[in-house]
DNA sequence: CAGCCTATGATTAGAAG
DNA sequence: TCTTCTAATCATAGGCT
């Protein structure tokens, strides 16, 4: 009570939490804090979204703007205009399913250390550069060119739309433009 | 060319954008935030979590950890109790199918991208080091530590070893849970 | 679990490419 | 559409009630 204020936010790894207590809070707050975006995305975008999570215990929550189940109807409708199911491929994209969350959390890390690693050069180069008084880097050192950073950042760009791509296609392979 | 841009986040009211190209801007990256919380929900949490959205124009975009239809299929059950229509999943393998095949050329070259934005570091890092006479690069700047790079290193493996096996499981995909 | 609090991390409006 | 940049707003971890 009589405590002084000191604690901050602090930054935390994107796992989870094993502590109940501490999961059970975060999961609390991250749950307003989803559901309120969720709301400001429909009122300032005119969406329809609904969200539907389980938490561990097994209690579910649900957010719909104008309704779950007007929104839920219209999606099995655009799906089940197709043909047979197939247990196998069922399987299969659920197998997938685990799988690509994993590739995506990867990902994430391996885009963060790409531009860990860019932005670390480019503070080298800067430092370089001033204590060699004008010379440019590339007088100094055989080294990737500016042309091919250019390329590899397009390239990390493409690998990220291809990733969500695979992420957002678990439904429906989203994007599509389905008019009703 | 480079002037510096003096503009910053400014408070917006919660209400519909009227612009159309505004409210496109404003949906896309409050597109990208909503699906990042509920991917960091579920990966903190361990909850498992759907999103359907559909947008004025009739797009449709969805989220689903661990996949949309189990959690769909959950949500049926417990509010009608009825059939389940499984039938996207197979165009959802056969689309993810050779979206993994391009992920892991992109993959494949990205990695050779990190490799060679690594070298060039430490290229930099010794040519800076040699111009500085001594001083260790950490002593002027924060960057990756070898140890950290190894790390990166072994990301990369997994990575490597996580794509070959989705490509791989295609026809061998044995094991499904479904634990609902 | 829900609230309050603060310092700080994360998101994003606005402008431009 | 999607990225980049900046600066300001917003969300939230951690602590306590």
């Amino acid at each position: 009570m009589a405590k002084l204020p000191k604690s901050g936010r602090k930054k935390i790894e994107i796992k989870r939490i094993n502590n109940e207590r501490e999961r059970a809070v975060t999961m609390s707050k991250r749950h307003n804090g989803l559901f309120k975006k969720a709301c400001e995305l429909a009122t300032l975008c005119g969406v329809h979204i609904a969200i539907i999570f389980f938490t561990i215990g097994g209690k579910s929550h649900s957010f719909g703007s104008p309704s779950i189940c007007s929104i839920l109807n219209k999606f099995r409708r655009i799906n089940e205009a197709d043909e047979q199911p197939e247990n196998f491929m069922t399987r299969l994209a659920n197998c997938n399913e685990s799988r690509l969350q994993e590739l995506n959390k990867h990902y994430n890390e391996i885009s963060d250390k790409l531009f860990s690693e860019r932005k670390r050069g480019k503070i080298l180069e800067e430092t370089l550069k001033g204590s060699l008084g004008g010379k440019t880097s590339e007088e100094c050192f055989s080294g990737l060119e500016t042309e091919k950073i250019v390329k590899e950042k397009f390239h990390l760009i493409e690998l990220k739309k291809i990733v969500k791509g695979i992420l957002e296609s678990r439904a429906a392979c989203s994007s599509s433009k389905d008019d009703f």
